[in-house]
DNA sequence: CCATCTATGTCAGACACTGTCATCAAAGGT
DNA sequence: ACCTTTGATGACAGTGTCTGACATAGATGG
């Protein structure tokens, strides 16, 4: 991440990846499926948060409340490393190619919470549609959070985001 | 695309294309940014099909119906060729890195949305929101369509997604 | 008839990534 | 203590994507 931010990420190469970890190339690879997924590890991590956070709202939940309920349970987590996360936002936006890992990595929670939401029971039209719509929700308040310079909290503007969907979608 | 259906995207050379094509390998990178982008020219004019439709709206609609009126423009677009769009959603599906081209040429549609909606004069948490609102449906609608085998027009079934929007959103 | 522009070919090179084999150290069983 | 196995790393060669630089030919326009 510091060669990201020094020199650019499509202007490091491996190789002085590498160098600066003490290793060679080649076990770079092993570790890393390529350039770009040492930006992305921790996705594991979230996915899991929100998968258990849906499997464990009450049966009496809705699906929007809860995907809600997920969206609450990682927005502490962002807030904690509210230092580590600009700054890795910065390198992702600089580069096409990171952004197109950023958002596949964001699909993959998507189809996870459907999935999630399948196993409550949720028939498959809504289910899928709640996932992507949550995804949309978590884009949108996570995008103001870093151009807000983290001012308020990502927990906060989570739910305000969603408030905003429920009155962008309310039938007139 | 002949190519990239008979032995797989991932092992096709853009040396192999090029011969197909009677062209050098060099001119192929003329045409195209990269080996991926073949399969991906036509996104522009989606984008303007997308845009005007916005524009266009009349004024009274509300952001949700505007994106509505843009759905239903691009519906008939696809309904017309529903021969290609099936093979070329697999060729896409078996490659990941087609996925993630994919996701970024709808995320770049949902930001041309949430900049139509500005230039509306509708707000800012509200126009990025109900952007990527409209390009969730899009791709359920989408995936449930190519999964039916196109049995339901594209744009009925954009319709009926827009009601299960309005039904998972709706506050309970 | 000349100038200019545009499309293409040719060549060389950087870099991401993979397969393969060798090496070395830690772990564990007997 | 000794052997075996396992896992992590290095070394090396090779393929494929993509870029830059230069040359060439045909079309276009004055």
């Amino acid at each position: 991440m510091d060669l990201y931010s020094e020199r650019g990420y499509d202007v490091t190469t491996v190789a002085q990846i590498a160098e600066r970890a003490g290793l060679t190339e080649r076990t770079f690879f092993r570790h890393f499926g390529d350039k770009r997924e040492v930006l992305f590890s921790g996705a594991a991590a979230l996915q899991d948060l929100l998968v258990t956070a849906v499997t464990d709202a009450p049966t009496s939940a809705t699906p929007l409340e809860a995907v809600t309920a997920a969206l609450e349970a990682v927005g502490p987590m962002f807030d904690e490393r509210r230092m580590l996360a600009p700054k890795r936002q910065a390198i992702i936006m600089a580069s096409v190619e990171l952004q197109e890992r950023e958002l596949i990595k964001l699909a993959m929670l998507s189809t996870a919470l459907a999935d999630a939401l399948r196993s409550r029971g949720v028939a498959d039209p809504a289910a899928g549609l709640t996932g992507e719509v949550a995804i949309a929700v978590f884009k949108v308040a996570f995008e103001r959070w870093v151009e807000e310079d983290n001012k308020r909290d990502l927990t906060q503007l989570l739910g305000e985001t969603l408030d905003q969907l429920r009155a962008v979608t309310a039938s007139s």
